[in-house]
DNA sequence: ACCTGAACACCGTTCAAGT
DNA sequence: ACCTGAACACCGTTCAAGT
């Protein structure tokens, strides 16, 4: 319980990381405004010098989980030995250039407990930075679609990321718990670890780039509007 | 305010049909115990007779949701003039057939407010039923997937029809209240109304179909696990 | 610049008791 | 079978005032 919150006057940075580690150890039902104070040896009322409302605090969590870990090695992405993000690299690596977004996205958003819910509900109110989004609609971009449907397809592609490790992580928390309505369902039971629910993102990630690579190729009428 | 809540006593039925005119009329934040009782005229505690807690509400209310309006007609879906969902429908109309129930599940999520909130914590936490999903299996099966593909397909697609409703509900919701947080963004306006929604979606689930039309026709790997 | 203290207007849920 | 009344243990947020 000791460690930051020690000596008193707290700045912005304080109360975030402390939210974080709140988010991360107990989860988001338990990220009470009221809780966070008392982890910061301060009143309630204290925050809101510091943040307008919980939902701006949530929003400035909700970047920093996107941000992921490698926010500390500088602006250029960390990825695989010849890079992942680069405009010029041809036509031929997009799609594997899109997988590692999703995938990155992904891992970002597990690193931190309830981090997808954070998140969505975030982006869902138009707080927060975009940088996932324009992230994935760069990666898909290098495919050379317009911008409209990259970022088409990016949003569906964010929806999708959004969708199955909130589902997943909604799991591992009530899986713990025990209050799993049926864990003898066979599709749900807690033996369908991490692994699964790995592949199964996998899956859809590849039915994904697969549909836009199919669309890219012109077998398909690109929109009806 | 009169109408079913007149006579005092009331049925699980009238409960949550009045819990459906809230969430509907006034939103989920809205749709608290509380506030139930009183549009029932009774002490928030009686409500406890009906529904062990609120979730257990709220997935009654996601199953009405998903049902959708076409409950009365009977057990045969509505559908196209040949009907949508024939299993031996050959195999050309798959795609048809996938789209059809992903467009019938966001209409039916559009049809109340906040349905797709509702309906995605839901089935997050593994209550309510699985219809949504087993439609959507079922439509995906008619491509001539194994049951555990389509599944995974169809669970992906769920994501996607989730994340993109919710998305488009938020947006309708504080868009009305005008707490957007940057209206002038080009990409978040209200000017990008509902028919901008539609093609989104329509886009992204056509990426999708084409992505699984091309695992079906072999030109990709089906999966790495 | 950062925080206290006290209040306002709420929540979901439990439980003995009533009819 | 269905509901009341009262309580428990909370919420987010505001605001005058302190240092």
């Amino acid at each position: 319980m000791a460690g930051i919150e020690s000596g008193r006057r707290h700045t912005r940075d304080d109360v975030a990381r402390t939210a974080l580690r709140i988010l991360d150890d107990h989860g988001l039902p338990d990220l009470t405004m009221r809780r966070l104070a008392a982890a910061l040896d301060v009143q309630a009322s204290a925050l809101y010098w510091h943040f307008p409302n919980k939902q701006s605090l949530l929003a400035e969590l909700a970047d920093r989980i996107v941000a992921g870990p490698e926010r500390v090695t500088g602006p250029e992405r960390v990825a695989g030995p010849e890079g992942v993000a680069d405009p010029v690299a041809g036509s031929g690596e997009w799609t594997d250039a899109v997988r590692a977004e999703a995938l990155a996205l992904r891992d970002a958003l597990l690193a931190y407990r309830d981090g997808a819910e954070v998140v969505a509900s975030t982006l869902a109110l138009g707080l927060g930075s975009r940088t996932a989004l324009d992230r994935l609609t760069a990666a898909v971009a290098l495919g050379g679609f317009d911008e409209p449907t990259a970022r088409r397809g990016a949003t569906a592609l964010l929806h999708f990321v959004l969708g199955h490790v909130s589902h997943e992580q909604q799991r591992l928390q009530y899986d713990s718990i025990g209050v799993l309505a049926d864990p003898a369902d066979p599709a749900d039971a807690g033996a369908r670890a991490g692994d699964a629910s790995a592949a199964d993102f996998a899956f859809g990630a590849d039915v994904f780039v697969g549909g836009l690579e199919r669309l890219r190729s012109g077998e398909v009428s690109p929109l009806r509007t």
